[in-house]
DNA sequence: GTCTATAATTCGATAGAC
DNA sequence: GTCTATCGAATTATAGAC
């Protein structure tokens, strides 16, 4: 009922791709069937392979566009220039700001890797691979410029992803802490982790 | 064929269960059939009845019997008496002995606890909230005793644990490092997070 | 204790009307 | 662009023979 007269193919297309992943990140890839999804949209199942050439094509667009657009907002966030403790801040902050925004997606994106084909898999997994560079990179320039003390730069990348993506196991909106606090917090334990200090500028409680 | 003469029930429960968790580690809960539990014992579908009620329980028991292993583990391994730092390398160092070799256990019980009955997931969060007080425990008790510096030992706790499980998501036997060279990677990162020195019996690369 | 056979659903995907 | 109807295969779980 009350359906669009007309095209209303663009709304249909997002609506689809948006119930994918609210039902995805809720039951799992494999538990939703192709007529949960229509019927979250308002549509019956066979309408849905107008625009998905198949369900598995509905995971897999979900998780490359997912990596694309944390690589593209990393771009647009970081800052060539900075000295690697600011590029960490940096870093730590975008991070937490971005996930936690995108719980739903993290959660799919950490989930159902194992449903992908193999070329898709590969193909999230190289972008993948490219943000924990980006980690790295930063402690690796850290340790050159003597400001950090890591053993091993790209174990540290991994733990500090690992533990800074964990928030999105517990957070929600409103809780105990407000997102800012939860920010310093991790900048807290993420520098201390890499034996560094926070930047003077805004870094842990500063000495005055 | 070659099927045992007489009783073999015991040990086909064993089998089961075996086989339930490497399928559900491989493919995730919603993905595998009771037919294929079956094949992998080498029975038919209908004979798994005679040793689970339904699947949902096969899952059940899993995650619930994995959580209790742990604290058990854990209160084995403890000890009561020593100062903070020690505690702290003591459970770093443990727990990731304890998951590195259960990687298949570890992923089932972060990757389908959705899949559980509302009654069986509580027990297995009341479970899980245990083991979480540990470390918070550990981290309490270094801030009053002033050899850790942590803003929130809950947060931290929470972050400690996501960093240490996260090791699971990436290490092979037989993989460039170690296990013994990560535990001690872990634990300076670990140290270094809640603002600690290891304790000088253990920790971080010995003054001599 | 295990098998075979099957009941009752549900699945992904397609065909064709409108 | 969406619906209805449906195909063929798969699912969980049970019944009853041995």
């Amino acid at each position: 009922m009350a359906r669009r007269t007309g095209s209303s193919g663009e709304r249909t297309a997002r609506e689809i791709r948006a119930a994918a992943q609210r039902l995805f990140a809720e039951h799992g890839y494999a538990a939703v069937s192709m007529r949960q999804i229509a019927q979250e949209v308002g549509v019956q199942a066979g309408a849905l392979y107008l625009y998905t050439s198949d369900k598995q094509s509905l995971l897999a667009d979900l998780l490359i566009e997912h990596m694309e657009e944390l690589l593209a907002a990393w771009d647009a966030a970081r800052r060539d220039e900075a000295d690697p403790a600011t590029r960490l801040e940096t870093f730590v902050r975008f991070h937490i700001r971005h996930h936690l925004r995108r719980v739903d997606k993290v959660f799919i994106s950490y989930m159902e890797l194992r449903n992908l084909s193999d070329e898709n898999f590969l193909r999230v997994e190289r972008l993948r691979r490219l943000y924990e560079q980006v980690v790295e990179d930063i402690l690796h320039d850290g340790v050159a410029a003597g400001v950090f003390r890591v053993a091993d730069p790209r174990v540290a990348s991994l733990a500090l992803i690992a533990m800074l993506t964990g928030i999105t196991t517990w957070y929600r909106a409103g809780g105990r802490l407000p997102p800012e606090r939860i920010e310093r917090i991790y900048c807290d334990l993420a520098f201390g982790a890499v034996g560094g200090a926070a930047p003077a500028a805004a870094g842990r409680a500063a000495p005055a």
